[in-house]
RNA sequence: GCGGCCAUGGUCCAGGGGUUAGGACAGGAGCUUCCCAAGCUUCUAGCCCGGGUUCGAUUCCCGGUGGCCGCACCA
């Protein structure tokens, strides 16, 4: 994507990350050592920060929607990574020219001589490469031979040279191996849905601006499980039919609809996915992403993953331009029936009918004295695929063609003569069936989420000199810190009771911020900064009436409220109870 | 990975082959006791790392690391 830079981006860019830096949000990792490109550590305000991002994420997903959590690991054996495809998918070979010295990606270089060069090893490539006698497109000059590169951090587990093992780069197949767990506890109907939290990791060739591209990432997915036929999520759509949105579909010129207009017009057609783009967008502008500057663009076809079928990002515009911050796929049944091939476990779940069906059909029936014989090792194979099998399995010469499941998780088939078996016409009642369970998965970028809600709070007033003074507009859900607390001089005994006040207010688990240095505006300046919503001072007029001065960030407006039910007060003005 | 520009306290900048490396802001202590960054005193804190040139390098050169921009990559 192009992306567009003007001053003022580049001027709100360096605001925030000086702040970022400044107050505790962000810090490069081992900067003592010369940092390292692609890592970041949060610090106390960006922990918090992070948390409260979490907080109502895991609110709307697991509290609202009733989805279970998972935290699974992070270290992965390599079969897990086959069968999701990431091995295959996230190796790439690079080439480079050896006069102007250009990268290329090998197989990109053989579109067109080769008819599926994204499959070919690293020495098939490389002669490839040589037998079409392909240069440099930039300039003609000579080729480097392919160097691979995996986006997978790759590590060892247990000793010497252990199992081969990679670092996730998505936490959504600790859901997937773990399904049949999983759907025993969502109480083994559809739909139903897994969340989770956790870090993921990819090894990104070249980590740039900031947060937005990281090495070690955090995010936050949602698997949502349904029948194949039948992607309708248990909410209520209703709920966020009137849900504004802005929206770039993949044919067609970016709009701006309701979610309920976006479903009836067939802007959408996945109902389970419209409704999680309508949930996502609650979340979002409840951490503090600006309405004005979200919006949801559709994958083109060319764009899509290796696992999805539909995908709506959740973009947000930011001084580096628009960014993901969301994506919401259709990843089909692409995962579960992987896992399913791959492990050897039936992954499918059982679907009842509304009513059992009694129905004629063909059985073939194994004669297990004449399989032995003939097909010995793979008798047993042989006659359990046969009971799978069904009339159409039997050709015109009476030879029955029936797959049998490799070690590999691929199949083979295999000829069955006539007297192996015998056809039958049973009838039988079917109370439902055996199905792979389709997925709609929104996963978030938090590292991207938390950046976003800076930048989009981020906000300068003129001071009475006419000096920038920063206001970070946090909502109250996600600010760090929630109250300031203020004696308005440190004398008269002011100080014992603001102290008296800041400690009720912690005692029952609130943020607070105590400061008693400086004047009371240089307070309010830094309550500000910090993005704290509101604060309480301690003044004179409290000794005589037990009341104290509540003051709010972005209005700068003050209203007297009792010490007696300050904690209430609070809790209800941050939205907190 | 490639090319261009860059690297000085926590932040933003100045400087310069031998300096007590300077300022502003921020921070600590004290004074002031003030409802929107007031003032005063005082303190803390810095030349990214390695090598080279040199009597001497934070300054010049090379390499590394990190940052920004462009190319490539970003499922």
């Amino acid at each position: 994507m192009k992306q567009d830079h003007d001053l003022a981006d580049q001027d709100t860019r360096e605001a925030v990350t000086s702040l970022a830096k400044r107050r505790g949000y962000l810090w490069p990792s081992f900067e003592l050592y010369g940092g390292m490109r692609g890592f970041y550590d949060y610090g106390p305000m960006g922990t918090a920060l992070k948390r409260n991002i979490q907080g109502l994420w895991l609110r709307l997903w697991v509290g609202e929607e009733g989805m279970i959590e998972l935290d699974s690991a992070l270290v992965n054996p390599r079969p897990v990574f086959e069968a999701s495809g990431h091995l295959a998918e996230f190796e790439d070979f690079l080439v480079q020219c050896a006069d102007c010295n250009a990268n290329f990606r090998a197989d990109q270089l053989l579109e067109g001589l080769h008819p599926n060069p994204d499959a070919l090893s690293e020495e098939e490539l490389a002669g490839q490469l040589e037998e079409h006698g392909v240069t440099c497109p930039e300039c003609g000059g000579p080729i480097s031979s392919p160097t691979s590169f995996n986006l997978m951090f790759g590590t060892r587990a247990g000793p010497g040279e252990g199992r081969e093992a990679y670092l996730r780069p998505e936490t959504a197949q600790g859901i997937f191996v773990n399904f049949s767990h999983l759907y025993r506890l969502g109480r083994e109907r559809l739909p139903f849905g897994v969340a989770q939290l956790g870090r993921g990791f990819r090894n990104e060739i070249s980590p740039r601006q900031g947060i937005i591209r990281l090495r070690e990432f955090n995010m936050a997915e949602v698997e949502a499980f349904f029948h194949p036929q039948k992607r309708q999520w248990a909410g209520d759509l209703r709920k966020y039919a009137d849900t504004q949105l802005t929206l770039v579909p993949n044919e067609g010129d970016e709009i701006r609809v309701t979610l309920g207009e976006a479903l009836e017009k067939g802007i959408m057609c996945n109902e389970a996915l419209a409704y999680f783009v309508g949930v996502t967008t609650r979340f979002l502008i409840g951490v503090g992403v600006d309405p004005e500057r979200l919006r949801y663009r559709q994958h083109l076809q060319t764009e899509m993953a290796h696992y999805a079928s539909d995908c709506w990002d959740g973009e947000a515009k930011l001084s580096y331009g628009w960014t993901e911050l969301v994506g919401i796929a259709d990843r089909g049944d692409f995962d579960l029936r992987r896992h399913h091939e791959h492990s050897g476990q039936d992954l499918r779940v059982f679907v009842p009918f509304p009513e059992p069906v009694e129905m004629e059909v063909e059985r073939l029936t194994p004669v297990h004295k004449e399989l032995g014989p003939r097909f010995r090792g793979d008798a047993k194979a042989v006659a359990e695929a046969l009971m799978e099998a069904d009339a159409s399995a039997v050709g015109a010469d009476g030879m029955a063609t029936i797959p049998i499941p490799e070690a590999d998780g691929k199949t083979r088939l295999v000829q069955v003569p006539p007297e192996c078996f015998k056809l039958e016409t049973v009838v039988e009642k079917r109370t439902g069936e055996k199905v792979l369970p389709h997925v709609v998965e929104p996963s978030f970028g938090i590292d991207r989420i938390l950046w976003t809600v800076l930048e989009h709070s981020f906000t300068q007033r003129k001071g009475e000199e006419g000096e920038a003074m920063t206001v970070l507009k946090l909502p109250p859900v996600v600010a760090p810190v929630t109250v300031g607390v203020f004696p308005l001089v440190s004398k008269d005994g002011l100080d014992a009771i603001a102290e008296e006040v800041d400690g009720k207010l912690r005692g029952v688990g609130l943020r607070t911020l105590y400061d008693a240095s400086g004047s009371i505006g240089r307070r309010y300046a830094r309550a500000d900064e910090a993005g704290v919503p509101f604060c309480i001072t301690v003044d004179h007029e409290t000794k005589e009436d037990e009341s104290v001065t509540v003051r709010w960030r972005d209005t700068q407006d003050q209203e007297r409220l009792p010490i007696s039910h300050i904690v209430t007060s609070v809790k209800q003005l941050a939205g907190l109870d």
